[in-house]
DNA sequence: CGGAAAAGGTAATATTATAACATTCAATGC
DNA sequence: GCATTGAATGTTATAATATTACCTTTTCCG
């Protein structure tokens, strides 16, 4: 078996969402953050797959879903599932991704494939380490790091279908 | 004498855009790129401050000197600028600075001021290391990385009009 | 129940970026 | 010199992303 991660490889995504979705209930109930069905249906969307997902798409696959909202509706859902840690914006894309440690303090770093678009949450404390200490040498308080890096993964520098 | 970077301190800055102008004409002369006049203006505009500004803002400033562009004039301005390693974009801002290391081969850090809206570019080693090696225990092939980290420089921390 | 706060609906618009096509400029070979 | 050609710029329109403002509905809680 292979030991990559789970975007890079074909896997029981509906375990996913399903998981991704009961951690969500269960973290709103903890922080009495109201789950509502919108914002449930907006995170059930992103966890469509693990590719980062634009505003607008979300808006187009909530219409599919005979949802007619108009922007505000998602950007009010996206930012309440931000504000809960089960959603991150990739800002490089202007996409949104389902949080793979919801729950978790953490400030996650993307591994954004330019092929399949697949992305993938990392926690490297390596990295926010090396950061906060660049940050330090310069005097320089951080809040907050985006941390993002763009390339092949695994599965797409073998198919080749790319460059 | 403050060891603060400049940005973060007064300085003569039109040492800093004498500098920057004087280096992009060097190194465009090297690669055989043309610095046309709009694109040396749109550099100039930039250096202004060692803030990031949004393209819109370099239009403005354009117009302001009698240049009457539209947009596509400074995002081409901006791509060459781009290409040549003199100017970078910061994501998180939709805005773009100078680059402090013109002709260098570098993947920079961005430490950005909520504050005072100014930037500082690191190249920090470690955090290439530690971002390269996280990418690669993935499998991943990075081709491009994207460090931002939003806080408060050493100037703004003791100003105290923010928060 | 009733008031207050939170969430959602709706319309308009702001901000950032690009597409498509016409025109001008500048380097090069003849 | 001058025609050719590719690069650069001008111009118009529009795409893509995001927010403001205001109003209605729902939910919470006393």
């Amino acid at each position: 078996m292979s030991a990559s991660a789970l975007p890079y490889r074909t896997h029981n995504h509906s375990a996913c969402i399903r998981q991704a979705l009961a951690d969500a209930r269960t973290l709103c109930r903890a922080n009495n953050a109201r789950l509502t069905p919108t914002r449930e249906q907006v995170l059930e969307l992103i966890w469509r797959s693990h590719k980062a997902l634009g505003a607008y798409d979300l808006l187009a696959m909530l219409a599919e879903e005979g949802h007619r909202a108009a922007p505000p509706t998602v950007y009010r859902a996206l930012d309440f599932l931000q504000r809960q840690g089960l959603v991150h914006r990739i800002t490089s894309l202007n996409a949104f991704l389902g949080c793979t440690h919801a729950g978790e303090q953490h400030c996650g770093q993307f591994l954004i494939c330019r092929n399949c678009r697949n992305v993938l949450e990392l926690t490297a404390p390596e990295v926010a380490l090396a950061v906060g200490q660049a940050s330090a040498d310069e005097a320089f308080v951080a809040e907050d790091t985006v941390v993002e890096v763009i390339g092949l993964c695994p599965a797409c520098q073998l198919s080749g279908n790319h460059d």
